[in-house]
DNA sequence: AAGTGGTCTAGACCACTTT
DNA sequence: AAGTGGTCTAGACCACTTC
C-alpha cells in the first residue's frame, strides 16, 4: 500500500532466519520489541497495518498476528479494532511517583492518598447464606446468613478494581443496596460503630479471565493484583471478607516494614 | 479416530451458534471452562487432541486452538508438545493454606517459614555504574559504584522468582561472586553489620515477559507478582535496591495490618 | 468508501513424547 | 511408528473506525 510519505518502509525490515530454531513469529516480535525498549517507537506511535507488515517481512497475515498478540500478551502494544496497532510501553516501576503508604485503608481513601477521585458501581447485592469458603473466614455459626456486594471501583472514572465484599448481616443489621450504593461502605460501618482494627490480606498476580476481563476493561490474560483481605473488629470478631481484582497496569501497592531485620 | 474406549465422545459435544456474535472459539472456550469450573473435567484430566475437539465440534483445528489459548493464558489449561492438553484449575485463594505473615524477611526466611526449602542460583553478577533509577532509590552520589545481582530463587527446586539486587559498593566493601553464591544476602549482610531496619516495598502485578518467563519456567503473559523494595539501615542510608519477579501461581504475599480503620 | 483489526477455513509440515 | 501440540501458509469474509 503506498501511501503520501509516512515512514520509510524500510525502517520496519526486520531480518529473518527462517531455518532458524526460534519461530518466525517470536523473531518478529523480538524484532518489534527492540525497537521499542530501545525508544526507536515512541510511545503512542502506531504500527503498520498487518498486512503491511506481513507484505515487507515475507511472511503470513496469522504469523504478524502471532507476534502482536505475543507482544499485545506482554502489554507493549495495545490493539484497537478498526484503528490500528499501537506502542504502549508499561509504566516502568521506576517512573512511579511515590506514594503514601497503605495502612488500614479503604479503597476510597487509598485512591483519594493517590490525588484521584474514588467511584463505585454497584453490580450485584445480595443476602444470602455464605460459602464454606465465608462460613470459615468470617467464623460464621451454621444457618446465619451475609450480605454480598459486588461493586466496580474506579479511580477518576476509570476501572481500576473489581471487590467482592461479604459481611455477616447478624452483625451489620438491616443494609439495602441504596445505603451502599454511593458511600464508602467503611464509612457506612463506621457509622454504625464496626470499625475494623486490624486486618490481614493476601496479594497474588492472576491472570484475568474471561468473567473479569471485559468488567475492567482489559484483555483475557492482562495481569491483575488479586487480594485477600479479611478485617476484625476490636472484640476480635470478624466484621468483612472482601476479594478484589486490580488492574495491574493502574495500581501498585505500597507497604512499609519496620523493625530489625530477624 | 477410533480408539479403545477412551470417553464417548458425546460428552465432548457444545453446541455452537455460528451466526452468533460472540465468536466460535469463545462459544468453544466457554464451554469447556464451564466444564471444568463445575468438577466435570478433573485436575490433571486430558483433553481431546486438536484435531478430533476440531472434528467434532466441526470447525478448524485453528479455531480450537484459539480457544485452547484463551484458557491457557487464564490458567486453566497446560499444554504439553507432544503429550496433550491438561486440565490445570489455578489454585483457589480460599484453599491456601494460612502461612505466616511477612515482615521484614528475606527471601530465604520468606520461604522457610512457608515450610519450604530455598535456594538461589547466581545468573549475573557484576560491579557497575549505577542507572538513573538506581542512584535514585540508593541516594548515590555521582561516580559511585554498585554491585548488580541476579538471582533465580528457588523454593524446594522450583523456580520461584528472580530478583534483582543492587548494593552501592562503598557500603557493603569487596564482594565476589563465591561471597554471594550460597549463602542468604542479608546473612551476609548481617555479618558485615549491615541489617535494614526498614523498607518501603512496592507490589504490582505484570505479564511475564518473552526475557522473564523461560528463566521461570511460565509461558509469557503468565502472571507475576513484581515487588519492588528499598531497604534502609538504622542510620537512614539505603542498603538495598531490590526487584523481584514472583511466579502468581506459586506465590502469595501475606500481610497484617493494624491500627484504627482511620 | 477505504482502511483497519478480528475471525475462520483447509491443509501442510515440523518437533516433541510416548509406545 | 504413532500421536500430540507447534508453526506456517494463502485466502476469504466480517466488524469497527475514520474520513
Amino acid at each position: 500500500m503506498f501511501v503520501g510519505m509516512p515512514e520509510p518502509i524500510s525502517t520496519w525490515a526486520i531480518p529473518l532466519d527462517t531455518g532458524s530454531a526460534t519461530p518466525v513469529y517470536v523473531q518478529v516480535a523480538q524484532g518489534l520489541a527492540h525497537r521499542i525498549e530501545s525508544g526507536q517507537l515512541r510511545r503512542g506511535s502506531a504500527l503498520p497495518a498487518e498486512r503491511d507488515l506481513a507484505a515487507t517481512l515475507g511472511v503470513s497475515r496469522v504469523t504478524v498476528r502471532q507476534a502482536l498478540a505475543l507482544l499485545s500478551q506482554q502489554g507493549l502494544l495495545a490493539r484497537r479494532h478498526g484503528s490500528g496497532t499501537f506502542v504502549t510501553p508499561p509504566a516502568q516501576p521506576g517512573d512511579l511517583p511515590s506514594r503514601p503508604l497503605s495502612l488500614l485503608a479503604s479503597f476510597s481513601e487509598d485512591v483519594r492518598s493517590r490525588g484521584q477521585t474514588p467511584g463505585a458501581q454497584v453490580l450485584s447485592f445480595e443476602r444470602a447464606r455464605p460459602t464454606a469458603h465465608e462460613t470459615m473466614s468470617l467464623a460464621l455459626s451454621p444457618n446465619e446468613t451475609v450480605y454480598r456486594l459486588r461493586r466496580l471501583r474506579t479511580a477518576d472514572g476509570e476501572p481500576l478494581a473489581i471487590e467482592d465484599s461479604t459481611l455477616p448481616a447478624s452483625l451489620v443489621g438491616e443494609l439495602d443496596q441504596r445505603a451502599v450504593q454511593d458511600a464508602s461502605l467503611y464509612a457506612l460501618l463506621q457509622a454504625r460503630d464496626l470499625s475494623p482494627v486490624r486486618a490481614i490480606r493476601h496479594l497474588r498476580a492472576v491472570n484475568a479471565d474471561m468473567h473479569l476481563a471485559p468488567l475492567l476493561g482489559v484483555s483475557v490474560g492482562a495481569a491483575l493484583l488479586a487480594t485477600d483481605r479479611v478485617s476484625w473488629l476490636e472484640g476480635g470478631r470478624p466484621i468483612e471478607y472482601a476479594r478484589a481484582h486490580y488492574r495491574g497496569d493502574r495500581y501498585d501497592f505500597v507497604m512499609e516494614l519496620r523493625g530489625d531485620a530477624r
